[in-house]
DNA sequence: AAAAAAC
């Protein structure tokens, strides 16, 4: 019984505060987007149908995965597949969303919603669901809301594509409240007892995330919502707790550990979603989502997948764990949305990019500033440098630090007296801070999905945003391949860039070898114009096909890089 | 390709 009190306790008194706070930050943060959305009206328009054309029809900067997908859909004019174009969409008054192209691909696929309202009279939806719904400020429903929600509230595996910012997450709790019943803890009923829905997360931050929503969403009604913890998975050690629990939202590891410990009773599933698709199918995490989902045994369980990118191996185990699926692509798969900014800024090497950065902050800039970097080590030192420089209100997040320090940094982030997030991958997918106007890639970022989720960051719900890329000599690689991101999302980036040798015939440098960390030069470097940019990459990538031809030792790569930098320096 | 995150 004490058990069940610090369950529903934790639970209740967490989402009133919550609950006040984030309904304040988008009041905020929505009437200065009136403002903005103002003085530039056509914002969101273009881009998207431009860009889809210029690659469908396979321009000078065409890209495969991209195409594919599209081409495919065309050439097989079967009659189980659909396409929905962007008119369906249109037809609407006004949306903050811009619009997007949608296909959905499968058997018999539900027509898409009209409406909020749509629920009630299609669905039969308590419109108890739709005043909170209208309270938390979403009043028309978005592309992937649209066209997802039908599918699911008709019992039908999805797998769901689309873009950061775009209410996924809104898009499968709607019919999991929908169709949930009664609560557990007020059934005789054995169909409704236990556990009944699962929402899996990659970190912990994101589950948090995801359960204040639920929290929102589900107000007025009993039903036990649980945020998966060390506290609450202990409390289900007791049967009767456990069986009065109707939601559980978790990491996977942690639902592992429970299950195995012999804790936890998935039988009763019937709503299994994957958050962040990709990434939960990352072989770290597959063995871990298989043992979980295997656990969900009940025959009816139905289950869906949600993403902005999934790349062809991933979709490939998603759809083999589905059944009869349904594909949604909202905007196009893997790329980010047109209404972010995005831009590269050379910095030679990774001594300048400090330079660059504290120039960058000293001038009016729009906090909070989310700041990727690659390791926790350098989240932690480069958040101490700036603090060291001078800069006000920096915090710094990573895994490597302790739960309440990570629980503290979100808070600061949400009440927005964070300015400056030092962060990791932890913080790349899935959070939503609707103040968040730029985004900085500090250190190159590792895929085209991880660029993709870490600007994603910004120009949430509609809103503008601002994603800046460092790049130095040694991410020459993979410059190409996120500059051609950029140009497919309706950002520019410089010719010489594209001009680049193709990433697929360059070989990435070994790291940590030449680490040039000349004060003078770098202040140097930070001013140089495009010309000379352009020569140390091609130079650099030059470098890298005479290594990979020589099977060169350290030090001749070092003796050559240094040669023909002072080349450069020279003239 | 590779670090991060998951407990």
């Amino acid at each position: 019984m004490e058990a069940f009190h610090l369950l529903s306790r934790g639970g209740a008194q967490f989402d009133k505060k919550r609950f006040k706070k984030d309904v304040k930050l988008f009041n905020i943060s929505t009437s200065i987007d009136k403002g903005k959305g103002v003085t530039r009206p056509d914002d969101g328009e273009l881009p998207t149908e431009l860009d889809f054309f210029k690659y469908a029809q396979g321009g000078p900067t065409k890209r495969k995965g991209i195409r594919e997908p599209e081409q495919k859909a065309k050439k097989a004019k079967v009659s189980s597949e659909e396409e929905v174009s962007g008119t369906s969409t249109d037809a609407k008054p006004s949306t903050s969303m811009p619009r997007q192209r949608v296909t959905a691909k499968g058997n018999n696929v539900p027509a898409p919603l009209e409406s909020f309202q749509d629920l009630i009279t299609r669905y039969n939806v308590p419109p108890r669901l739709l005043d909170n719904l209208e309270h938390s400020g979403y009043l028309e429903p978005t592309g992937i809301q649209v066209h997802g929600v039908p599918i699911l509230l008709e019992g039908r595996d999805l797998a769901a594509i689309s873009p950061t910012g775009t209410g996924k997450t809104l898009a499968y709790l709607l019919p999991i409240f929908a169709s949930l019943g009664a609560p557990a803890s007020s059934s005789n009923d054995d169909t409704s007892r236990g556990v009944r829905a699962l929402v899996l997360a990659p970190t912990r931050e994101l589950a948090h995330q995801i359960h204040n929503e639920c929290l929102k969403l589900a107000q007025g009604r009993k039903w036990r919502i649980v945020l998966f913890s060390k506290a609450t998975a202990s409390t289900l050690a007791d049967k009767n707790v456990r069986d009065k629990v109707d939601i559980i939202i978790s990491t996977p590891l942690r639902m592992v550990a429970a299950l195995q410990a012999g804790n936890l009773d998935l039988s009763n599933v019937r709503h299994l979603i994957l958050d962040e698709a990709d990434r939960m199918l990352d072989p770290e995490f597959l063995e871990q989502v298989q043992e979980v989902t295997g656990a969900c045994c009940h025959s009816s369980v139905r289950k869906a997948v949600f993403s902005a990118t999934l790349p062809a191996n991933a979709e490939k185990i998603a759809m083999g764990m589905l059944d009869d699926p349904i594909r949604v692509v909202v905007g196009l798969k893997d790329t980010p949305l047109p209404l972010i900014a995005q831009s590269l800024t050379y910095v030679a090497d990774d001594a300048s990019k400090l330079p660059t950065l504290l120039q960058y902050l000293a001038q009016p800039y729009n906090p909070p500033v989310l700041v990727f970097v690659s390791t926790q080590p350098r989240a932690s030192s480069l958040a101490e440098e700036l603090v060291l420089s001078g800069v006000q209100n920096v915090d710094c997040l990573h895994a490597g630090m302790s739960m309440k320090e990570r629980e503290d940094a979100i808070s600061r982030m949400r009440k927005g007296e964070s300015w400056v997030m030092v962060t990791t991958e932890v913080m790349a997918r899935g959070m939503d801070f609707k103040g968040v106007r730029e985004v900085i890639n500090y250190d190159f970022p590792q895929s085209v999905q991880s660029y993709v989720h870490r600007i994603g960051r910004t120009g949430r719900a509609g809103r503008e945003g601002k994603a800046v890329t460092y790049f130095t000599n040694e991410d020459g690689p993979f410059l190409k391949t996120i500059a051609n991101v950029i140009l497919q999302s309706g950002s520019t980036v410089p010719d010489w860039i594209l001009k680049l040798p193709k990433p697929s015939k360059m070989k990435r440098r070994d790291m940590g070898k030449v680490k040039r960390a000349d004060a003078v030069n770098n202040a140097r470097r930070i001013g140089r114009s495009d010309a000379i940019k352009k020569r140390e990459m091609i130079a650099a990538s030059k470098r890298r096909k005479q290594k990979t031809r020589e099977g060169g030792s350290n030090e001749a790569d070092h003796a050559s890089q240094k040669g023909e930098l002072e080349d450069i320096d020279a003239q």
